[in-house]
RNA sequence: UCCAGCUUAGCUCAGUCGGUAGAGCAGGCGGCUGUUAACCGCCGGGUCGCAGGUUCGAGUCCUGCAGCUGGAGCCA
């Protein structure tokens, strides 16, 4: 006897005429009066259930598989066959059937053999993953994480793992969730009647960080190309279908490279992932396109292909000018492109990946690198139809004169940046990475409305339940 | 945070002009069948989000609140 997956049952693994062991959970129970009753069992291991095929001839079946719902765990034991029935090339013909957890009522089991709303199955987020569209979605999730490490590793990049928990209280925009051990009860005061924050845990405020990126750029600047990829967290009272207060998100950073080989990496990465998802979850994004977005699958094979477009920011506003749409936001050179103008150039106007170079330097971070104009700074947004901004990326500014005034522009204290001067005191080099979020990538990936279906456990404004 | 919409059975929804509640699925029982989110019959299942108001009478109209969803802003 061997436990085997549902994975491995359904392609006749490791024999036929082998006798198995699956292990799941219930996901139907039909009844023949030909004296059977067929039981789809999901483990995970892939989209599709295996059919155990139990006689009423076993051992208890009155009490044990007769009573069967949807939900049950249980543990099948019998002979992998080639099934008879349609559907399935095989099953698992049992001979025990040993049911390891009941369904405490089924009338009331959450998850039923039926079509969900997934605002509905946010509200049960802990059995969430049993349905159809969850599995996929993790399993879908699982491939583009690895596929990430994957081509980073291939490359010779380093996954650096800087730190969740960071002292500096402007990483970037955005606002900081405050990471605290004073008793808010009794908060210790300085003789000027301020909060000693000296009494803090680390002797100083912290934070949750809103980006690795300030400390990746030190290791990109002695290992020269390295990537972060973990939880950051955003403050943000962000109400859409693409924020969430935390997510996972992947930084690279590249040393001796310049905005156009950011880009490059951006398109690069970005088709090896598509690639990734095509190859190894076929079965899943089968059910994407059917349930969830037809054109899931076919999409996917045409980023593969297709070259992003790049464009000029000052290229983009004229094509908004003389586009003749009505836009609700005005366009005019120095005010950012607004979601509506972003949607016309990729979806409309290219219809294909669109990069954006090249913005007003007075909407954007004081670390981005001033161009020759000095109107304009090296950052670029990758625009993706569909889902709008999904890359935003930059070259650093690695002048330590033009950081400073930068920083002074931009009202950030040189003195809580003396680490990151350092990095341009010292061995200076043109670098530039990215960041993407990794749920905005699932959600484009699979074809979702909203991103608080791409994470195991969303978190959003109100919402921290489970 | 702003704007809009929604909230009826375990789930998905219907409910006309204001007259005291319906279907499908799920569950239970029975029938039928190597079945494929099976099919057929019967049965149980409701504080119509909460609090007020108008009315002889409110699921339905009005006000407030809450939750959810969508759009916008911010961004990955």
């Amino acid at each position: 006897m061997s436990v085997i997956t549902v994975k491995q049952a359904l392609s006749g693994a490791p024999s036929e005429g082998a006798t198995v062991t699956v292990r799941g959970w219930i996901r139907t129970r039909r009844d023949s009066k030909a004296g059977l009753s067929f039981l789809h069992v999901s483990d995970g291991s892939c989209f599709a259930p295996v059919q155990v095929v139990a006689p009423n001839t076993l051992d208890g079946y009155a009490d044990s598989v007769a009573k069967l719902s949807a939900g049950c765990a249980v543990e099948c034991t019998g002979t992998l066959v080639r099934s008879q029935g349609k559907g399935q090339a095989f099953e698992v013909q049992a001979h025990q059937v040993t049911v390891v957890g009941w369904v405490e009522d089924p009338e009331t089991y959450p998850i039923q053999p039926k079509a969900h709303s997934l605002e509905y199955l946010r509200e049960v987020a802990h059995l969430r993953p049993r349905t159809n569209t969850f599995g996929a979605v993790s399993r879908v999730r699982q491939t583009i994480a690895h596929a990430i490490h994957h081509y980073f590793h291939e490359h010779g990049f380093q996954w650096v793992n800087t730190p969740i928990i960071t002292a500096s209280d402007c990483e970037g925009a955005g606002q900081l969730f405050r990471v605290s051990t004073l008793d808010f009860a009794s908060l210790p005061r300085t003789p000027e009647g301020k909060i000693d924050f000296t009494r803090e845990f680390f002797g100083r405020e912290t934070f949750l960080t809103v980006s690795g990126q300030l400390a990746v750029e030190a290791y990109c600047l002695a290992l020269s190309k390295v990537y972060t990829f973990g939880p950051t967290f955003r403050a943000e009272n962000s109400n859409t279908t693409r924020h969430l207060a935390e997510f996972w998100m992947v930084e690279p950073e590249i040393a001796f490279a310049n905005l156009s080989d950011d880009a490059d990496l951006a398109e690069d990465f970005l088709k090896y992932v598509f690639r990734a998802v095509l190859a190894e979850r076929a079965d899943d994004m089968a059910f994407f396109v059917e349930r969830v977005d037809k054109t899931a699958i076919e999409r996917l094979e045409r980023l593969e292909r297709a070259s992003f477009a790049r464009v000029e920011y000052s290229e983009a506003v004229t094509i908004l000018e003389k586009s003749g749409k009505k836009f609700e936001f005005p366009v005019k050179w120095g005010l950012d492109l607004q979601t509506e103008h972003e949607r016309f150039l990729t979806e409309e106007h290219f219809a294909r990946p669109v990069v954006v170079m090249n913005y007003p330097a007075a909407i954007k971070a004081f670390y981005m690198r001033l161009n020759d104009d000095e109107q304009t700074v090296a950052a670029m947004d990758v625009l993706a139809p569909g889902i709008g901004e999904i890359i935003g990326g930059s070259q650093r500014e690695e002048r330590l004169d033009v950081l400073d005034r930068r920083m002074a522009a931009s009202h950030v204290d040189p003195g809580a940046y003396g680490w990151y001067r350092d990095l341009r005191r010292y061995g200076t080099v043109p670098h530039a990475g990215f960041g993407l979020g990794l749920e905005r990538l699932v959600t484009y990936v699979c074809g979702l409305a909203n991103i608080r279906d791409a994470i195991p456990y969303p978190r959003t404004p109100g919402n921290a339940a489970f």
